[in-house]
DNA sequence: CCTCGAGTTGCGAAC
DNA sequence: TGTTCGCAACTCGAG
């Protein structure tokens, strides 16, 4: 039998430790590798600028380390469900070869492809290469649930012992290219699919497997780094990343995650000692492994209603609170100079994700969490469906942390690591010649020293849109409120949940509306056609 | 050499 | 992966 395959390249945007790829490649004639522009991502996913960019610089990458190979990247557009059936005809396909992804929507997309594969009759082979473990096998070792604390995730992690080396690259992968690849497979320009390369930022963290596994590398030689890193330790407010910015990469797969772990331990391996999770930096990876075995079984993980593991609170539905904050425009310099660098640049640190998560939800303007959620998702390039929802849970203290009494100060937490507000002043150039004594506080400074500085706050600043004090002790008293209303309702919801069969009071509320975004999606569409 | 006050550090408690 | 407060213990230079 001639074995003629399709790779379908999702996330695990590499050709290092990839199992389906390499799966597609033996033994076979041919191997079309693909990448669908499927409209569902431009429709329903939020994906800002900034991400397009670095989505296509990587498929860029894979055509170029593909053309290596003499093989080429095959961009379709369309449904998976519209191209599938077509492709497998012109291709005479036999074998059709991807990553296992545990998302909901992915879930169900890939269900449907295979039993379409079924009916014509090529043979699905699937892998788990996106996780360090198989999510399913860790459940089942902890005995048919995930474990909900870091703790127990540990406790099963070691019991299952080191994850899977990486695979090796493909020796050969052999494509029949067609003549006119180019105009029919091309990798898309950021006007084809209708963005603006001017809307986006400067060019930090570029796409691809190569600038990812440079990156991995650089960080690699700083042994000493490696082995001292504690999370809590680094720093948000720097004017460079003080951690290693591998995220995006992690995110699309440019970079595997069991190829960092691998890399990592032998670091470790060559030194006398090494921090230890959930600090180190290996523990950085357990806890993407963490939302990861939870999210890919838990209902609703990105909502609160429905949610098993969400505490429900009585968040506000306040658009100007949120537009504040989303803008860059609270009136506290420390949150609005990360809005800013979020926005711009697509990457802020995890402490200073805590900082702005906290002020949007518990800490002073009582948001739902799913707003900030659905802004990161938006302009984070290593926004993560998983990592995403389970952290701004966390956050909230909606879920997984529940100290909600501690709460981040928008003008102390800044100050610790950045004295002078060096980061305030390159994100927030108003406030550049503001005196050190008044630049996370602008409001407290006299008029005059206001003038002198060239910045009226309520005129070329905000004022602050909350006074921190006053809210925190409020929301604290709320957040209260809302654990206490979960612990009556757990004690007697145990009996009376086989009676409703369903979520608390049974009726969901109104259904919360979901950001614009759907411009230029109908191009899109078209094109695909 | 002692005493005093100002300033610093460290800790536990409360929110 | 919080912040603030009070309090005790300590440092240090001035008188």
């Amino acid at each position: 039998m001639t074995k003629r395959s399709i790779h379908w390249f999702r996330k695990g945007l590499r050709l290092h430790d990839n199992p389906a790829l390499l799966a597609a490649c033996e033994n076979a004639v041919d191997v079309k590798p693909i990448f669908i522009l499927d409209p569902w991502f431009a429709s329903n996913a939020r994906v800002g600028v900034n991400r397009w960019r670095f989505l296509l610089q990587t498929l860029q990458n894979l055509d170029q380390s593909l053309k290596k190979y003499n093989s080429r990247l095959h961009v379709v557009r369309g449904t998976p469900g519209e191209v599938f059936p077509e492709l497998f005809k012109q291709w005479e396909t036999t074998h059709l070869t991807f990553e296992l992804d545990i998302e909901p929507y992915a879930k169900v997309r890939d269900a449907a492809v295979k039993s379409l594969a079924e009916k014509s009759g090529v043979e699905v082979m699937t892998f788990v290469s996106h996780t360090l473990y198989d999510t399913d096998k860790v459940i089942k070792a902890n005995g048919g649930n995930p474990p909900l604390t870091y703790q127990r995730l540990q406790t099963v992690l070691s019991k299952m012992g080191a994850p899977p080396k990486p695979v090796e690259g493909p020796r050969e992968i052999k494509t029949k290219i067609a003549a006119n690849h180019d105009t029919e497979y091309g990798v898309p320009t950021m006007a084809d699919l209708g963005k603006d390369d001017a809307e986006c930022g400067p060019l930090l963290f570029p796409g691809g497997e190569t600038e990812g596994l440079k990156r991995l590398d650089t960080m690699m030689k700083k042994t000493n780094w490696v082995c001292k890193f504690e999370k809590p330790k680094t720093e948000p407010n720097t004017l460079a990343p003080s951690t290693t910015v591998l995220s995006p990469y992690l995110k699309f797969g440019c970079v595997s995650a069991r190829t960092f772990y691998h890399e990592v331990q032998k670091v470790y391996s060559q030194n006398k000692n090494h921090t230890q999770p959930p600090t180190s930096l290996l523990g950085q990876l357990f806890w993407r492994e963490f939302y990861y075995v939870i999210a890919s079984v838990s209902p609703n993980f990105d909502k609160m209603e429905g949610n098993p593991i969400c505490t429900q609170v009585d968040w506000d539905d306040n658009t100007e609170y949120l537009n504040a904050w989303r803008e860059g425009k609270t009136g506290y310099p420390f949150i609005d100079a990360i809005m800013v660098q979020l926005k711009t640049e697509g990457w802020i640190h995890h402490l200073a994700r805590h900082a702005v998560a906290c002020f949007l939800t518990r800490g002073d303007l009582w948001c739902h969490w799913e707003e900030g959620m659905n802004v990161f998702e938006e302009w984070l390039l290593d926004a993560d469906w998983c990592l995403n929802a389970g952290n701004w849970m966390w956050l909230s203290a909606s879920a997984f942390f529940h100290q909600y009494f501690r709460v981040y100060s928008p003008i102390v937490f800044g100050k610790k690591t950045d004295k002078d507000g060096n980061y305030i002043r390159k994100y927030l150039p108003q406030l550049k010649n503001f005196p050190t004594q008044y630049i996370y506080e602008p409001w407290t400074a006299p008029l005059k020293v206001q003038e002198k500085a060239g910045c009226i706050i309520g005129k070329d600043y905000p004022k602050r849109v909350v006074e921190h004090d006053k809210v925190r002790e409020k929301n604290i008293k709320r957040m209260a409120e809302a654990y206490k209303k979960r612990k009556e309702s757990s004690s007697k919801g145990i009996t009376e949940k086989r009676k409703t069969e369903g979520s608390e009071d049974g009726t969901p509320k109104k259904k919360r509306k979901t950001g614009g975004n759907n411009s230029k999606i109908t191009d899109f569409v078209k094109k695909s056609k």
